[in-house]
DNA sequence: TCCGTTCTGTAGTAAAATTACATAAAACTA
DNA sequence: TAGTTTTATGTAATTTTACTACAGAACGGA
């Protein structure tokens, strides 16, 4: 008898992107069961509207072992592959069709960055680790200040973040220039938040303002791309990975990953503060939105 | 006999998202089906995994009617059903799951989030408009200079603009400060572009700079999140329409929906640059990568 | 009330998915 | 290397599921 998938755990979404574990899955399958793998990647959309038997065509295989490779991989029948199949298939394929090509008119580009986003958005989603993300609002919540750190387009997201968080009730800072940087993460002391933004967690310099801060004695949060050198230097790591390849075109995903991050960490640090700074952000909101109409040069 | 959908133009993805479809055919399908409908809008998930015998105890009604439900919303077959469902699916169910409640854990308001963002994208790729698109393209890519306007969120996303297209080639600005923005624009002649992003597309002050820069010569686009006043003032106006409703807790997509259309722009027009410009981008790249590993304070 | 149309359920049929079993291939042991 | 056990794959039977034909019921208009 062979693995069987364990049926307890799959409840409501438990196993998401049935495209992603055959990938992963594939090295370890029966020779006939690979086969069934491999037309499968190939051309999925035709997979959804086949049979067993189609499907057993297409791979060459007998229509048993098409039932085996769905077992295999996790699913509790043909029937079932096949729903998980078209959930994955909803973004379009990832891989497949989002790489660019000289050729390609706007329309298309259009298309494959929005496509490729999404589904650099739904791997970020299901790669976030909880548990950090659950410190770092303990964190902030309780913060009497926060300092944001980023360079280039990790900038833009701490600028961002800082337009996000005092409006509930805790100064914020951005800081966007080396030397600034330096100069304020040297001013912190117990009790303030630094939370430092750098995707690929290499740079040397932000590195450096998170040694510092913590030396100091600040809580040190940082936002990055993978599991770098940075997180070491961190209380908390919040890392969001992104398909990110280093294809000239494929615009940079990380930082629009990065600003749905602060919008999860802001809104909960808000859930988490009295009604009465949940007014006054409501009064603020009325109150910008009067000016925009009113507002001359 | 009953109207049939047309079997011709249903391709790849002609009918998105049937919970949709269902809900605005409610109104005119035969009794029994609508109680089938009832079942499906209820619960979607339940229906999945459901067979048509299950689905047609559900709803208390016989098996043909579950079929011929089927048939009214223009699938196939019941299988076909099932799948165009669970591809609307992938995302969850948008309006009734999204709503962020008092009571959530962080956990549920990163999947919420992460789902709305999503769910707000695919919306904005499918009401964005080819044709304004592709006159942006155009004005930008013969471009002398171009000036990217905007406030608060939107600052941040001109801020983002401002550091992709130099890359180029072209000369760019960000103006964030209100009196910064009127000298720009009132400098701007024949040749340049002025690139105004508001979301709301109210803002006086914003609306002035397209007029001012408009009535210097220079080509005006806009990055707005409807049909908006600003709209007028512009050559070009791309409307983002996103989901966004004014729930407290509901995080602002429309500055993501916007950093993606400046992806969308900056990579058509790198597409559009002869290949010297795309070698000394490919070069600025290297350079960045290195400093980023040496570079001390 | 009668006739025609539109619904909806019963019962039957075709087709698909799943299971049981047997044979072939591979791996392991002596 | 021969024999034995384990694993993998196909054939054929069985069950389940989706779909169709038909007939009775409900509704609407004259």
């Amino acid at each position: 008898m062979h693995r069987e998938a364990d049926d307890n755990e799959r409840e409501t979404r438990s196993g998401r992107n049935i495209i992603e574990i055959i990938r992963t899955m594939r090295a370890e399958l029966r020779k006939s069961d690979r086969k069934v793998a491999d037309v499968v990647l190939k051309d999925p959309q035709r997979i959804l509207n086949a049979t067993v038997g189609e499907t057993a065509t297409f791979a060459e295989v007998s229509q048993p072992t098409v039932l085996r490779f769905a077992m295999a991989i996790g699913c509790k029948g043909f029937q079932d592959f096949k729903i998980r199949l078209a959930q994955s298939l909803a973004f379009g394929t990832p891989a497949t069709h989002s790489v660019l090509l000289e050729t390609d008119d706007p329309e298309t580009v259009a298309e494959k960055i929005f496509e490729y986003t999404m589904t650099s958005l739904d791997w970020a989603r299901s790669h976030l680790d909880r548990a950090a993300l659950h410190k770092a609002i303990d964190i902030l919540a309780n913060a009497r200040t926060i300092e944001f750190f980023g360079f280039g387009a990790s900038g833009i997201v701490a600028h961002d973040a800082q337009q996000k968080f005092p409006l509930f009730g805790v100064p914020c800072g951005a800081q966007l220039d080396s030397h600034q940087q330096i100069m304020i993460a040297s001013m912190m002391k117990q009790g303030d938040v630094a939370f430092v933004i750098s995707n690929t967690g290499t740079t040397r310099s932000i590195i450096e303002i998170a040694r510092i801060a913590r030396a100091n004695g600040a809580a040190v949060i940082c936002l990055t791309g993978s599991d770098s050198p940075l997180a070491s230097y961190c209380d908390v790591a919040l890392i969001v990975e992104t398909l990110e390849n280093t294809n000239m075109y494929t615009p940079t995903i990380s930082r629009i990953a990065a600003l749905v991050v602060i919008d999860i960490l802001s809104t909960s640090v808000a859930m988490r503060r009295p009604l009465e700074d949940q007014a006054r952000f409501h009064n603020m909101k009325r109150q910008l939105s009067d000016m925009r109409k009113v507002q001359t040069i």
